[in-house]
RNA sequence: GUGGCCAUAGCUCAGCUGGUUAGAGUGCCAGGUUGUGGCCCUGGAGGUCGCGGGUUCGAAUCCCGCUGGCCACCCCA
C-alpha cells in the first residue's frame, strides 16, 4: 500500500512553521485592529460566478486558475482565488454598510490557485487582508497602506519597496487601452509571441513584458489618460502617504491582474525573494466591483498579502522570534510504579499554569531527563520509591543543575520560582 | 499551461563509466551507570533506492511513462 501524501500543490503546516505563522496572523490582526478594523470570515468555496463576473473572465485567474466544480445539484462552485470579491459580498449582502460607513474589516485564511507549484507559490495558500468599504475619499487608500507599512514594520521587515500607480477609472482605462492598441499594433510584428496575444487579450498587460522592454519604454502614458478627478484622487494619495512616511515609489507600468480595480493600486516587492516571486501582496481601490457582483454602486479599497511569502522574507532576515519550548516542566517516575504519584503532580504543576510533560514509560531515567531537554522543560520533577513513600519530590533545575527534595505542599511554589527565576 | 533540473534510511547526503550482502553523518532505541539530562564509548533497529514498465546474464545506475519537488516562463500571493 502506497503511502498517502498531501496533494500537489499543498503542504503541512508543522509545529514549528504554525508557530511561526501565528505570530505573523496575530500580528496583523492587532495592526489592523489598532485602526478599528474587525475581523470576518467567509466561505472558502464561493459561487463561480463571483469570480467570473467580479474578477474578469479575461483575467489568468479565471481562465485558467480556478479549482471549479459542480455540487450534487449542478451548481457551479469555486475554491476562492482571492477575498475580496467574497469580502464585498459578505458585507454588502449582509447590509453591514447600513450602519457604519465605511466598514473596516480584516481577514486571514486559505486561498486556492492552481497554477504550477514552486517555491512561494502553492495551490493552496495563505493570505491577510483587511477591506475598507463604502467611502470612496483617497485618505481610504492612504490608509490601507499605512496598515500594511505598519504590518511590516511589526515584523521587523525593512526593505519593503512599494509600488503605487493609478489606472483612473473605467473611462480612462478604456481610452488608454486604445492609446496602447494603437501604439502597439503597427509594431505587431515585431513582438513577442506573448505581447502579441496580449495585444489582442488584455493589452495592459503589454507594459509587463520585460522582452519587449524597448517598446515598453516608449509607450503612452497611463497618466495621460487619466481625467481631472483621478489626477486629483492620485495626487492626494500620495500626498496622504507622504504625510504618514511611507515612501512610495510611483510605477506608472504597474497593472494589476483584477479586473475590478479604479484608480489606485500599489504592490508590496521585496528583493530577497527571487524573480517572479518577489510580490508580498497588494491591493488598490475597486469602486466598480460592487455593481458588477449586482450590489448598489459602493466604494471600496482593500489589500492582500501573502502569508507564506512574508514568512520567507522574514526567515531570510531573521526576525522570526524562537519558537517557544514544548513545556516547562516535565514530570517523570523513576520506575512504573511510582506512575499514578508522578500524574498526580503532572496535575498540580498544570492547575498552577506550567506547562507539564509526563513521561512514566518504563525506561532508564537518563533517557526520561534527556527528553526533558528535548521538550525545553527548565525543571524536572522526579519521583522514586522514596519520594512517594515521604509524600515529596525532588525538583531540579535543570539550567543551574542543583536540585531539591520537597515536600509535595511545597512543590508548586518551588517549581515557580525557579521558572519565574530564570526567564 | 510551456521548457529545464531533481527524487537513495526520520533528516542531510555519498554510491565513478550498470556487477554480487546499498553506505556515511545525524537522529532514534538500547547497554555502559538496578535513581539523575545536554559530553563520551559500544551495540541495534530502520531503505519496495518516488511509482510503473522496458533494455540487459545482471539496473539505485541506461531508456520510456507517471507522480511529486525545485527553477525559468506565464502570472501573481
Amino acid at each position: 500500500m502506497p503511502e498517502i501524501a498531501a496533494p500537489k500543490g499543498t503542504r503541512d503546516i508543522l509545529p514549528e512553521e504554525f508557530t511561526a505563522r501565528r505570530w505573523l496572523l496575530e500580528t496583523h490582526r492587532g495592526v489592523a485592529e489598532s485602526f478599528g478594523y474587525r475581523a470576518i470570515e467567509t466561505p472558502i468555496i464561493e459561487a463561480t460566478e463571483l469570480f467570473s463576473r467580479g474578477v474578469g473572465t479575461e483575467t489568468d485567474i479565471v481562465e485558467k486558475q480556478m479549482f471549479t466544480f459542480e455540487d450534487r445539484g449542478g451548481r457551479s462552485l469555486t475554491l476562492r482565488p482571492e477575498g475580496t470579491a467574497g469580502t464585498l459580498r459578505a458585507v454588502l449582502g449582509s447590509h453591514l454598510d447600513q450602519e457604519v460607513r465605511p466598514v473596516r474589516v480584516h481577514y486571514a485564511g486559505p486561498f486556492f490557485r492552481a497554477e504550477r507549484p514552486q517555491a512561494g507559490r502553492q495551490h493552496q495558500f495563505t493570505q491577510v487582508g483587511i477591506e475598507c468599504i463604502g467611502e470612496g475619499s483617497p485618505g481610504l487608500d492612504a490608509e490601507i497602506v499605512e496598515v500594511a507599512w505598519r504590518f511590516f514594520r511589526a515584523l521587523g521587515i525593512t526593505g519593503i519597496r512599494l509600488q503605487v500607480n493609478s489606472l483612473g477609472g473605467p473611462e480612462d482605462r478604456a481610452r488608454y487601452r486604445a492609446a496602447l492598441v494603437d501604439y502597439y499594433t503597427p509594431l505587431e510584428a515585431s513582438l513577442c509571441d506573448d505581447c502579441r496575444r496580449r495585444l489582442h487579450t488584455n493589452p495592459l498587460r503589454l507594459l509587463d513584458c520585460k522582452r519587449d522592454a524597448g517598446l515598453v519604454a516608449g509607450a503612452p502614458l497611463l497618466w495621460d489618460s487619466l481625467d481631472r478627478a483621478s489626477r486629483d484622487h492620485f495626487t492626494a494619495v500620495l500626498r496622504d502617504l507622504e504625510a504618514a512616511g511611507i515612501d512610495a515609489i510611483r510605477n506608472d507600468r504597474l497593472v494589476r491582474g483584477l479586473d475590478y480595480y479604479s484608480d489606485t493600486v500599489f504592490e508590496f516587492w521585496h528583493d530577497t525573494l527571487q524573480g517572479a516571486q518577489s510580490s508580498l501582496g497588494g491591493g488598490g481601490r475597486y469602486d466598480g466591483l460592487a455593481e458588477l457582483l449586482g450590489f448598489p454602486a459602493t466604494a471600496a479599497t482593500g489589500y492582500a498579502l501573502g502569508v507564506e511569502r512574508i514568512l520567507m522574507v522574514a526567515r531570510a532576515l531573521g526576525t522570526v522570534p524562537g519558537i517557544e519550548p514544548a513545556a516547562e516542566t516535565l514530570v517523570c517516575s523513576v520506575e512504573p510504579g511510582q506512575a499514578e504519584a508522578a500524574a498526580g503532580m503532572a496535575r498540580l504543576l498544570r492547575d498552577a499554569g506550567a506547562r507539564t510533560v509526563l513521561d512514566v514509560a518504563d525506561r532508564r531515567l537518563d533517557r526520561k531527563l534527556r527528553g526533558a531537554g528535548r521538550v525545553g522543560a527548565r525543571v524536572a520533577v522526579i519521583v522514586g520509591e522514596n519520594e512517594v513513600a515521604e509524600d515529596s519530590a525532588v525538583v531540579r533545575d535543570l539550567d543551574g543543575r542543583s536540585q531539591q527534595t520537597v515536600p509535595i505542599a511545597e512543590l508548586i511554589a518551588t517549581v515557580t520560582r525557579i521558572l519565574g527565576g530564570t526567564s
